[in-house]
Order: C-alpha cells, then structure tokens, then sequence
DNA sequence: TATGAATGAGGCTTCATTCAT
DNA sequence: CATGAATGAAGCCTCATTCAT
C-alpha cells in the first residue's frame, strides 16, 4: 500500500478560481507590482509554471481577477430597485443595508481599494472598472434618489452629488477598514455605520 | 557686491525637498513599488546617485514623503477650532471648505490614495498616517460636533459615527478623482460638493 | 473480412517515423535550441507525452532525427560508381545530377543546414554526420576524380581539392536557399545550376 | 596603501565593442538561442545586467553583432574591384586571394555560419545580412565576371550562375572547417584552396 | 557634492520533462 | 498507448543599490 501522496493532481476545472482567489488576496494586501507570483502560485496550493497554464501573464491574471471578482455583485441590487414598491426611502435602506453586508463579507469588494491603488498602471482596466462598478452603481443610487424627487418624497437635490453623498462613506469606511486593519481597532462596524448613515442621509433628503 | 548665493548652493538646500515632491508624485501615480527610482531622480533634475546622498534607501525616501509631506496641514484647521466663536455649523462649513480647497489644490493631499495602498506594506508608516492624519482629523470633526451636541445645536448623535460621515465623502472623491482621472470626467468639483455635503450634513444633525 | 489493421495500429508503427519527420522540419527551421517541443508534437499530430514514449528526450530525438534522416541517400549513388561503364566525366555528371534532384527534392537533405549550425553542439553527432555524410561524399567523388585521373581523362590535380571544388557549390546553394528562402527570390534552380557547375568542372578537369 | 583591485571600472567607450566580440564568439558557437548572456558577460568581464546598459536586449545585440562585424570587410574588394587596371583573371585571383585571408584570419566572418542557422528565425536580419553581405559580394564577382566577358576575356557564360560557382566553395569550407573543427583535421587550407580554385575557375571561364 | 557606469539579487517567463489519469 | 496537467530548473530582464570618477 502506497501511503505517498502523489506529487500532483490534475484539477483542471478548479484551478482557475483557486488561482483567481488566492491572486486577489496577494493583489489586495501588496498591489500589483508587490505582489510576487510565487507567493500567489503558494497560496493557490500549485508552482508557479502552473499559473501561466491558466493565465497568459502577471497583467492577464491581475485582469482575470478584477473580471471575475467585480462582475457578479450588482444584479441583485439592480433587480431589488426595479422590483421595489414602496418608499424610496425604504428601497435606499434595502440597498445601502445589502451593500453594507457584501463589503463586510464579501472578499470581492476588497478590490476596490486594489483598483483604487492602480487604475493608473492599468487604465483600460480602470475604465472597465469604473464603468461596470463605480458608474454602476452611482446609477442604481441615482435612480433610486431621482424617482424619490419625482414622487414628492426627497428634496429637489442635485442627484449627481446626492449619490456620491449616499455611496462614498460606505466605501470609504471599507476602504480603510482594509488598508489600516494592522494598526487601527477603532474603525467602525460596517452595517452599524450604514444604519447611522442611512438616517442622516434620510433627514438630509426628506422634503421639508 | 553680489550677495545672492551661487546657484548649486541654492540647489544643493533645496534639493530634498525636490526629490520628496518629485517621489510623492511618482509614489502616487504608480504605487511604491512600480515607482522607478531613475523616474523619481528624472523628475527631480538629478541622477539616480544623487538620491542616495539625502536619502538611504527607497524606502527611507517614501517615509520621508510621507513625513514631509503629511504634516503641515492640519494645523492651522486645529486653530481653526480652537479659536472659532460662534455656530458649530459654521465652524464645520469653514472646516469643510478649507479642506475641500486644500484637497483640491495642495499636491500634498493625494498622499491618502498612496496610503491607502501601501499601509499594508509599512505598518509602520501606517500607524504614523493614521495616528497623524486620519485620527487627527477626526479627532477635529469629533470635537466640532461634540461641541454641537453640547451646546444644543446638534442632536444627540454617535460622535465616532457622526465624524465618519462628515469626513469619509470628501476624502472618497479626492481618491476617486485621483485614480481614474485617466478615465473618467464626470467626478464632481470638490468645493461645489463640499457646500452639498455640508448642507446634507446639517439637515442631520441639526437638533429638531 | 477486414484484413486492414484498425487505423490506430497502423498509426502506432507510423509514429517514430510522423515524429522524426515533424522533428525535422523544426530543427531545420528554428535550430536545435529554439524549436519546441510542443510544436514537434502538434506537427507530428499528437502531444508532448508522446514524444516520451518514442525518444528518452530532446536530445536523443535530435540525435535519431540525424541519424534516421542521413543514412539511405548516399547508397545509391555509391552503387552508380561501382558499377560505371563508360567515362569518368559521364559518372561525375550522373552523380551531380542525381544529387541535385536530392537536394531539390528530399527533405531529409536540408539536415545538412541542421548539422553545420549545431555540430559544435552535439560533437559526437557532428563525427556521425562528417563521417556517414560529408566525408562519405567525399569518398564518392574522390574516387571518380582519382579514377579519372589515372584513365588520362582528368589532368593530375589534388585530388583532395578537387573533391571539394566539386562537392562545395551545390552543397553552398543548397543551404543558402533554405536559410534564406524567407527573403530571397533571386536564388539560382539547383539542377540547371548543377548543369552549368559540370561544365565548368569539366574545363577545369579535362586533361590537355 | 590599498591593494584590492577596485569592483569594477569605468570603460564606456570600450564596453560595446569588447561585449560584441565575446557575443559574437558565443553566438557563433551555440547559436543564439543556445547561447547564455551570462556566459557573455563573463566572457566580456562584465555582469549580465551591464550588457542591458549597452543593447536593449539579447535580440538587438545580435543584430548589433552582425552589423558591426560583418559590413566593415567588403569595402576593401569593392575598392580593389573599382581601381583595377588589368586582366580580369588578375582581379579575380586578387579578390579571391584577399577574401581566403579574411575568412582565415578574422572572426568576423564566422558570422556567415550563424546567419545560415538564425536567419529563419530572424528575417529582417536575414535580409539584412542578404542584401548588405551576400548579394553584395556577388555583385562584386558578378562585375567583374561580367567585365572579363566584355573584353572578350571569358566565355559568354550566365554570369548569375558563373557567380555562385566562384563564391560557393570557399564560403563552404570556411563553414566546414568552422562546424567540423571538433571532430576534422582533414579540412584543406583556406588559401591553398582558394589559389587550386582560381586555376580551375580560370580554366572555366576563359574564351577558347 | 554629483555623476552614472556597474553590480547582483530577484522577479517573470519558458519549456523540457514527469506522471496521474 | 496516449494524454495533458503539473512541475521546476534555467534563462532573460529589471532595478535598487554601490562606488570609481
């Protein structure tokens, strides 16, 4: 009886995820040009060779990554808004509440900060980000503020300021959670700041 | 009689201060570790050698970016605070306004976006940008609308909360700003948006 | 009743020889060093693995591909000078243009561009080729010289040089062709130049 | 008083030419492909990372090579070829003369081996080399052939063809002699041959 | 003080070879 | 037999750092 585990397997259909998942992580904690593909190809439980079985290059997995991770996170939230009857202070609530639960669990919104960091080495990426993330989501918000105004419900704002007024506190607060974990225990907690949140944006949206 | 220095001694006193700008502005664009020392000298009108005459190393340089760079500009909002007579919501409208100019003029600002990205890789340096930077902020917001709330001006709110909200939109559009810049004209002035925030912020915290 | 073999088995005698000639073509074309196995493999109709059933590795490959490749040509053309009747210059004209229709025609001559770029690499491989090919010729010719000489056809020139006046153009415009077919439009047809290098050699042989 | 020899030293100016003798020596017996930086560098007295300081990269340094060895010989025959003031039979014994001494003493014409293995893997260096040193060269035997059949001093014979038979033998024996040196000590001598060669093609050539 | 040629460690990438399927 | 996923050694190349000038 061999008891010897066998130097490899063949895991063809897993592979490209578990590579995906363990580059995110790297990417995340050093960036980009920090990140070493023998530490990913580590963490992926593979060698090195292994990766550009998979992925042509460092830029095409970093690419793959910023794919992958980024796409599948909206749709819910886009569903939610076009489905909503109700208040749209009750529908900004249900999003702002899910969006607050995917930052915290989610390891995809991680890569936020990793874009944040190098849209600027990678500008075509940047754009696919900023298109199918961030223009993405201010229009879900935007939408949801804009027929708040129509129904009488909010305040005639400015709907390009409003948005950002909802969404960037929340991802700032993931923003920092992440890049200061190592030496701040003070941030705030991510659902509890979107409750706080979520009613100063009300009071400031509310028509008089 | 000539009294003006000779031109390489005005230089040679002025030079670290040419490499820390040049290397902030290359830090910023490409991360630290992208950032190529022969780019930082190119941009500073020296030679690679050169930098090693004021600084030991690269990462000694990008402490002393962040050092340099950090420091001076919270001052004059601390006395700000600690001078001002009359409404909290004005104070916080003056605070906010002279950030949100700084932030849109100092090139010292775009520090944020590099230690967003690079905090995980010097804890150290972290620590000091947190403690220095983020806290202190914060600390300044806190006071302001702690002052609020005592005299009766602002509701009873979550200051720890309260300050996240007044801080994290402004710091979240000079970032985005500033990473896909490459891509994406439709961010919103700074100022502009600062008087929307502050006017959203106050319909929040104002006592009924 | 089916006496065919199944199409597989006929493909399994049918490998070596797919893969030597697939191998060929590669070393040929991109030297020993930089043709890929890989693409022996796609060439030859299977993949990489395969190779490793036939050739223990790269290097036996190259040495069989030599080998297999060199042998049958030369026997013909020493039965033709064994058996000749007639005059020597007669002989010498069969035998360049039997050789030159080789050149033009059988893939198995281009070996000769292979062995000149990779004999320094391969040194035991490089005395297999000079011995079984180059010197072999060689032989082949010297002998007709020499015979030719001794009939009074042939002045008494050096037969060792002579060897070489006669053997060295074909070969030299052989190899051009291939190394430079890429670019080369202008290169001359190898039996019409084999034609006008008999004549010339006649005149320069024939004695008074 | 300090003994050790210094790490390095500077010698710009003396750098290239020294890092393309030791490549040409390298290039010419491996190949490129086979052929290390590392061992060029060596061979150089240099680190490979000092050979980047010089030619972008192992590709550029090749074509350096070629370039820098190859062109400064024919100037020397095309001269030769313009000024000559008798027979055409005296030219062509002193262009053949004068080139069996080049092939025999400098090493720049081993270039002629390395271009038959890589020009198919480099075709802009293959034209290059075609044009600059092959058809170049036969345009020099072309003229001067074509010259002797002027003055009536040659047979009408094609001189394209006429061409290749002259410059043929001796640029295969000096590949011979460059690719079998390890395992053949029977090769002829370059000028020897080179004056047998003459005297066959004299008899060849002239007018009855 | 300033230069920039030279270094050498370390990363990305390729590919001959192995081996589980 | 055949496959092709996985390996790992080795090569190219970059760039932070050093040091002769």
């Amino acid at each position: 009886m061999d008891l010897t585990p066998p130097r490899w397997q063949r895991r063809k259909d897993a592979r490209p995820a578990e590579i995906i998942e363990a580059a995110l992580a790297l990417f995340v904690e050093k960036g980009f040009a920090a990140a070493r593909l023998d530490d990913v190809a580590k963490r992926a439980g593979v060698t090195k060779g292994t990766l550009y079985l998979y992925f042509e290059n460092k830029e095409e997995l970093f690419k793959a990554v910023v794919r992958e991770t980024v796409l599948p996170n909206l749709e819910f939230a886009e569903l939610l808004v076009a489905d909503h009857r109700g208040s749209c202070a009750d529908l900004l609530w249900a999003l702002l509440e899910g969006w607050a639960q995917r930052l915290q669990q989610s390891p995809s919104t991680s890569i936020s900060k990793l874009m944040i960091a190098e849209a600027s080495n990678f500008p075509e990426l940047g754009r696919f980000y900023l298109e199918e993330v961030v223009l993405r989501s201010r229009r879900l918000f935007a939408e949801v503020i804009q027929r708040g105004i129509d129904a009488g419900e909010f305040r005639a704002v400015d709907v390009a300021m409003a948005t950002r007024s909802v969404t960037a506190p929340l991802m700032m607060i993931k923003v920092w959670k992440q890049s200061f974990e190592c030496c701040d225990s003070s941030e705030v907690d991510l659902p509890e700041f979107a409750r706080f949140h979520y009613e100063m944006l009300i009071r400031g949206l509310r028509a008089d």
